[in-house]
DNA sequence: CCCCCCCC
């Protein structure tokens, strides 16, 4: 090996007190910081650090000395040497350690092309859903969740502080079927979409890193961050691990359990309360409008159906006078029907 | 160090 090796310090070394450090680590995740407050403008890189003991720190590359590491890529691995060591951050940190690295104009760094397999290429700091209530509206650390995609809603346009962005809310399930719901915002909303949650062939198991932890109306619900990272059916023992878990349970449910799974899960996005007082039957919907006619524009139904068609209507202008709007009151639908309906097709052939 | 991760 080359003569410098035992001289490398493993990431969980690094602190204060010295200043000489010699590391040698992959960096697992790249992404650039913005000031969202003003346009946008560029304000660090940050890098997730890994070594080949599959330990993580977080470095920081601030704006002024950017342009002396344009040529650091993710994935790669690195020899790195003077370094800044400060305090690791109190809120929204990316990893647990006690400190994090800053890179200043004089920091060396040097790509080492040799022995990829020495460090893995990536390691998360997964957070069981049970425990995510300990992380609740702290801000203290952002947090990294595996699960596989169970509910996807429709892409939404919404404009938050002036800026236009594109939103997804998706449902996660655990090896336990606890379920998890996680706001998706542009890159992520565009990355997770209906191709991946319908896909027959394999279960849609996600990583996704640094999201923030909140409760929202009691329940916790997650958000992707601008340090988040997605990673779709990874090939590493968690993920496998998830899907063999998944795969073993679902046996042992029968197919009426499954069903009622899947009507849960898209009850599940508003208050129960609220829904049994809009629940309505389609017939009773149909009873409604023909009593109350026209008399009232303003009352709000949530009908469970199943669409068999999609009719293509004329031009819209041609029917402005008409009242009446669909809304997508549930917008998360089961992402997982395309199992259930080839596992039903399968039981009927059988049959 | 700033930015702080947006909405219902």
């Amino acid at each position: 090996m080359d003569r410098q090796s035992q001289r490398y310090n493993l990431l969980d070394e690094i602190d204060t007190e010295k200043d000489n450090w010699n590391i040698r680590a992959r960096v697992t995740r790249m992404w650039e910081v913005l000031n969202i407050k003003t346009n946008n403008e560029l304000m660090s890189v940050d890098l997730v650090l890994l070594d080949e003991k599959d330990n993580l720190i977080h470095a920081s590359i601030r704006k002024s000395f950017v342009n002396h590491f344009r040529d650091i890529q993710e994935g790669k691995i690195y020899r790195i040497k003077y370094f800044g060591v400060v305090k690791n951050k109190d809120a929204y940190r990316i990893v647990n350690h006690k400190y994090m690295i800053r890179f200043y104009a004089t920091t060396s760094v040097k790509l080492l092309e040799t022995n990829d397999e020495l460090i893995a290429k990536q390691k998360f700091e997964l957070v069981p859903f049970d425990e995510l209530k300990y992380l609740a509206d702290k801000n203290t650390t952002l947090t990294d969740v595996i699960g596989e995609i169970v509910g996807i809603s429709p892409m939404e346009k919404i404009e938050v502080r002036g800026k236009k962005l594109n939103k997804r809310l998706i449902e996660l399930q655990d090896n336990r079927r606890e379920k998890i719901r996680i706001t998706v915002w542009d890159k992520f909303a565009e990355a997770i979409n209906e191709d991946i949650c319908f896909d027959n062939s394999v279960r849609p198991i996600i990583i996704i890193t640094s999201t923030t932890v909140k409760t929202y109306m009691r329940k916790l619900s997650l958000s992707s961050t601008n340090s988040s990272k997605l990673y779709v059916n990874l090939d590493i023992p968690e993920v496998i691990e998830l899907r063999k878990s998944l795969e073993e349970t679902e046996f042992s449910l029968d197919e009426k359990e499954k069903k009622i799974e899947s009507l849960q899960l898209s009850r599940s996005i508003v208050d129960p309360n609220e829904i049994s007082k809009m629940k309505r039957t389609l017939l009773e919907t149909l009873t409604f409008i023909k009593t109350e006619k026209e008399q009232s524009h303003s009352s709000d139904f949530l009908v469970p159906v199943e669409i068999s068609d999609v009719l293509l209507l004329p031009s819209p202008s041609s029917s402005s006078h008409c009242q009446k709007r669909a809304t997508a009151v549930t917008p998360i639908v089961p992402a997982t029907l395309g199992y259930q309906r080839s596992a039903y097709s399968t039981a009927k052939e059988k049959a």
